[in-house]
DNA sequence: TGTACATCAGTGAACGCGCGTTCACTGATGTAC
DNA sequence: TGTACATCAGTGAACGCGCGTTCACTGATGTAC
């Protein structure tokens, strides 16, 4: 055993207080990324990796959960800059549409536990506005409005389309992450199919002209498709 | 402040030992449906609120976790419960699937807490067959079956199509779960409108007869559709 | 240039708390005789 | 029917621990004169 390794920091300078403020939570950052939960994580454990003593933390963060807020808006940015750079090079909108998914999912599955943080766990502190204000969400509704306007998706409201297509890249990448042991054979190709999916089926929804409910979807398929097989009874 | 109601359970009968385990599954699950992790439910308040003392636990679970697996397992079968009755009076596969979904997503919403315990968070011991065996999702794949052979899927391995569409629920329920907050309008309608989105899309990929890409469903929508306005130029 | 002083980033020690788990013990119950 | 005894569900007290947070203090830094 290595003695109790007392490296000492050197002070900051008097105008540098937020450099120690950055070293904290990208210190948090990381030992966030091995937890399994934020309980996981301690302001004792925090100072120490900084190697400084815990009330340290207090002259940056009113509390822990500031602390954790600041690790969440730090994620975020992360995340927007991951989509943003998969989809600088996109052909059309619904390709930029795919690629912002796909980095959103790979994010997520690259960093499961920063991912449970920021969009799993329960919000410390709810805030609407700063869900919608949120770079990546701008970007992918932005997107959103494109394919409509290249006649992709249905004219009116994008909101609910990219709430939608959210949950779609929300759902497989949460339950990638909660439930990894799952035959979902090769990931990417799962990841595609269902955001595929999900666009086409309001796509498809544009088609029809009017909303999905099952009565219309059976339908649908029944006047463009009769079933190739005899509907068998249910047991 | 009233005095610290020492109400001493009736020791149980000799052969009896599992009605008091039975109350402790119930118990724990009822302030687990109060608390936003398994850090906040302790086996000190479980044993408090069962009238027992701590240690009585350990005669009828191994450890912490082997309680929490108990009221997983007892979550899952009330789903289960839940969504059978849901679809029990269904016109036909899709509908019955659709009343699944609807009836997976209500019940995520009427009890948050155990959903995120039981889908969200990390499993505690992950086993694949316990997740494929279990009857929610058995009697899900099921009704994927039923629909491909009424010719409403593409043939082949429903084992995918049934994973997509539980993502698509899975999606839907846990955001809402997450972010309640979210301009989501009225929740059945963005429920039903996911799901369907996620048949319809499948339903589509049959029709198309390839598995999708960004591309196809381009190409797809230009052939079916062309574009109602002049895409503008993306800022 | 030298010195007294104000500032304030960071410290050391402690506060009070609740946690999961263990262990020797108790005493009501059922049973053998 | 009565009594000694074995069983074992549940107890009381404690173990060792780590937590978030507070508070009076220190001492290097920068500044006023």
């Amino acid at each position: 055993m290595t003695a109790p390794a007392v490296v000492r920091r050197r002070r900051s300078q008097r105008g540098s207080g937020d450099q120690l403020r950055a070293e904290i939570v990208a210190v948090a950052k990381r030992l966030l990324a091995a937890a399994t939960s934020v309980d996981g994580v301690s302001i004792r454990a925090v100072a120490d990796a900084v190697g400084v003593t815990p009330p340290s933390i207090y002259l940056h963060f009113a509390d822990k959960n500031d602390l954790i807020a600041a690790v969440v808006a730090d994620v975020f940015a992360e995340l927007d800059a991951a989509m943003l750079e998969a989809g600088a090079r996109a052909q059309g909108p619904m390709e930029k549409l795919r690629d912002y998914g796909m980095a959103y999912v790979r994010f997520a599955v690259d960093h499961p536990e920063h991912y449970r943080l920021a969009a799993m766990d329960p919000c410390p502190r709810p805030d609407v506005d700063e869900v919608l204000a949120n770079s990546a969400f701008v970007h992918f509704n932005a997107t959103v409005v494109e394919c409509i306007e290249a006649g992709i998706f249905p004219a009116g409201d994008p909101l609910p389309i990219t709430l939608d297509l959210w949950s779609a890249a929300h759902g497989i990448a949460s339950l990638l992450i909660a439930k990894p042991f799952l035959p979902w054979g090769d990931r990417d190709q799962a990841v595609e199919r269902v955001l595929c999916a999900a666009a086409l089926g309001h796509a498809a929804v544009g088609l029809v002209g009017e909303p999905a409910t099952p009565a219309r979807v059976t339908e649908w398929l029944k006047r463009r498709r009769p079933s190739r097989r005899t509907p068998r009874a249910s047991r």
